[in-house]
DNA sequence: CAAGGTAGGTGTACGCCGTACACCTGTCAA
DNA sequence: TTGACAGGTGTACGGCGTACACCTACCTTG
């Protein structure tokens, strides 16, 4: 008993252990019992002891997010980008069930976050890999955004966010900051690819309102699609 | 100047002036601000007044999501179904730009709050008025969800999740209480389409699985269909 | 091998939060 | 006139995130 007690304390506290932790808690007990206090109690340490491993509780969540959003699968190869596509997004969906707590989180956090945008990086590669223009890829990642994740909704709006005034800002091309462009070069192709492309929209890098009602009528338009064809689902495979 | 102070007290309290006080303290200072000392602060009242007229803040929460989704316009008569659900959801879309705290607030409750099922309900009424089967009724609401609102996704989880234990609930038909269904014939009538229309599958009330994939199929095959044809976003009216 | 810097766990304390509970006070019905 | 009651007040408690000073065990370097 003292041997395991000791072997327990022996184990050093890491940022790791520490984010490991955390998502078991939240997985278990339900994200509203994730307070330092309850974990650092959980790996047997005083509260204040997981402040030398991570700035503080923000910090902790995204560092939890990146720990869930990295169990996503890897893209498998797959000469149709559809299929590898939804694989993916299936693989997600089964990530974010394994963590209830992870959709809340990503979507009340910044959301920039190096494993997600790893991840819509990887998509957007996916998307171009299968002939998609620039211009597309960057409404198309828009249109499946919070349907199928809960984020990627307000990623380009990052930039914006970032000046603090509430109108319009003075200086608008709102491109990546360019060490993050060259880590993710199909995103930083798309930030841009909608706002040059036609140079009477001076300002964002990319239309809100647009994209909102390009996704709409893409449902509407399927679900009119169904409803004339006399759609059921009673033409399941079992 | 004792007059107003005079006029200020003199004004009773009541739960719509608190409710209209945290909307307003929320839209302005953002929800991280909105305890329930500084809206007491607000209102020139001490804490503790507000507990008589809300029994506690996630009460105060549901309030102020209703008082946001009751800005969403009523339906506009129109023959066409696409255009009236159109026009609904954008609407619903300004309102939460107005609020902007409102879709993680809706997001993170039960939501089942009053508001939010008169206006599912009315949604659902304008399908079924445009011809759709209740069956297709239900799993385009469940595709319209998170997209557009942000919420509708686990409305019909409601009643399992009601039931605590984490496996399935032995008692599975999961209909809506008869009260409810009284109040929201749509909904009621939608909850039950999709799970009676074979007996093979015995339980719950629909299908999350296919739920989720119903929509992304139904984005995936739209997406699909713009990558054939070329489409560009330079087809813009202006 | 001695010295001392440093990484990392500890203890205390502060200000904020939601809210339980006892209390007071002004109004109105009987 | 009385007394019930609706509604605002004051105090207090436990929990939260975390600043800050401390202590201690190890590793480097002469």
């Amino acid at each position: 008993m003292a041997e395991q007690a000791d072997m327990l304390r022996r184990t050093p506290l890491s940022r790791d252990r520490i984010l490991l932790a955390a998502v078991a808690l939240a997985d278990e007990a339900g994200i509203e019992s994730l307070s330092m206090r309850n974990l650092a109690q959980d790996l047997g340490v005083v509260p204040m002891a997981l402040y030398k491993h991570v700035a503080n509780k923000d910090e902790l969540l995204d560092g939890m997010i990146d720990v869930a959003v990295g169990e996503i699968d890897p893209p498998v190869p797959d000469a149709d980008w559809k299929h590898t596509v939804r694989r993916r997004i299936l693989s997600a969906r089964q990530v974010l069930r394994r963590h209830p707590w992870a959709p809340l989180a990503i979507e009340s956090r910044n959301m920039a976050t190096p494993a997600i945008l790893t991840y819509l990086d990887s998509m957007v590669g996916t998307f171009r890999a299968g002939g998609f223009s620039a211009d597309l890829a960057h409404h198309v990642m828009h249109a499946m955004g919070s349907r199928i994740l809960g984020f990627s909704q307000e990623l380009f709006d990052a930039s914006r966010r970032a000046g603090r005034s509430g109108t319009t800002n003075p200086d608008p091309p709102a491109a990546l900051p360019p060490e993050v462009a060259a880590r993710f070069p199909h995103l930083a192709e798309i930030a841009t690819a909608a706002s040059h492309d036609n140079e009477s929209v001076v300002g964002q890098g990319c239309d809100d309102q647009f994209e909102f009602e390009f996704a709409l009528d893409l449902l509407l338009d399927g679900i009119e699609r169904l409803h004339q064809q006399g759609w059921t689902s009673s033409r399941r495979p079992r």
